[in-house]
DNA sequence: GATAGATATTTTACTATTCAAGTATTAGGG
DNA sequence: CCCTAATACTTGAATAGTAAAATATCTATC
């Protein structure tokens, strides 16, 4: 029986994401954060003022409501990331990276590339280049 | 600053395969099976005499030692898998799809094929083989 | 301006997963 | 044979995530 290459696309996916994490968060241990973690101080180093709200952060990042708010917990009392409440709605509130987080986040920066060059070495640029643009049409 | 591509292939494909993974989970709860029971009878219904061995099975579905137990124990309750111990080394144990596994399976599978279809709408069969293609060689 | 409803977040209870320690079985050397 | 080591698996403790209920705050209507 022959199945739909969209199954293949799906089941591959689905494994190849999750030895690539695995491996990264090997790499990662070295600097004491997790992919999650890093993936979280990856969005907010690239948000003006290194600020997000906690929704999009969520979002960001795939987590539910709850989900973010366990991910941050641990990571304000390591004083990676700080809780700014909205003056105008209090119900709203932003994170930031600290100045430590951004420390941290540049050194797990550097490995997290050596990481995904290793994991991409038998990929030519081109052939990457192609990978991401038919990603953007999966979302 | 500029990162590499290597590295937004990783977040990337983290992020994809997260939502993917989410909403495959959505349409498969309808057969009372997530997205990893799912896998787990994807590999063994491929498997000659729908039998694997539980440290290939673990391998395939990315779980370790442990996560494979705990997985196959409430799938082997509801009889969907059944463990047979090798006769000549007891500390190896067989996992086979039974008959109910392979009814649950083949509909899940429909659904499955669906959301796959779904997620992919915007991407042409030849793109789709172009990723897998490159997947191949990220292994 | 009280109150009903909407919105953002947190807490609680539960499920899933991992690592490390423990159990069971086999293999090999004295 | 027996003892050690290796191998396959399971259990227990800890971590991470979700969904649903609880909390806190704001909005809008009467």
């Amino acid at each position: 029986m022959e199945l739909p290459v969209s199954l293949s696309l799906l089941t591959e996916l689905a494994s190849l994401s999750s030895a690539f994490i695995k491996q990264a968060d090997r790499k990662l241990s070295a600097h004491g954060i997790s992919f999650a973690e890093f993936m979280v101080m990856h969005h907010l180093s690239k948000a003006a003022d290194l600020t997000m709200s906690r929704t999009e952060l969520a979002d960001a990042v795939s987590l539910s409501p709850s989900g973010i708010t366990k991910k941050l917990n641990p990571m304000q009392k390591l004083h990676l990331v700080e809780k700014e409440v909205n003056q105008r709605d209090a119900r709203f509130s932003l994170v930031k990276l600290t100045a430590t987080g951004v420390e941290i986040y540049n050194d797990a920066l550097v490995s997290c590339i050596h990481c995904a060059n290793d994991l991409t070495e038998n990929v030519t640029g081109k052939q990457l280049n192609t990978l991401l643009e038919i990603f953007a049409k999966l979302k």
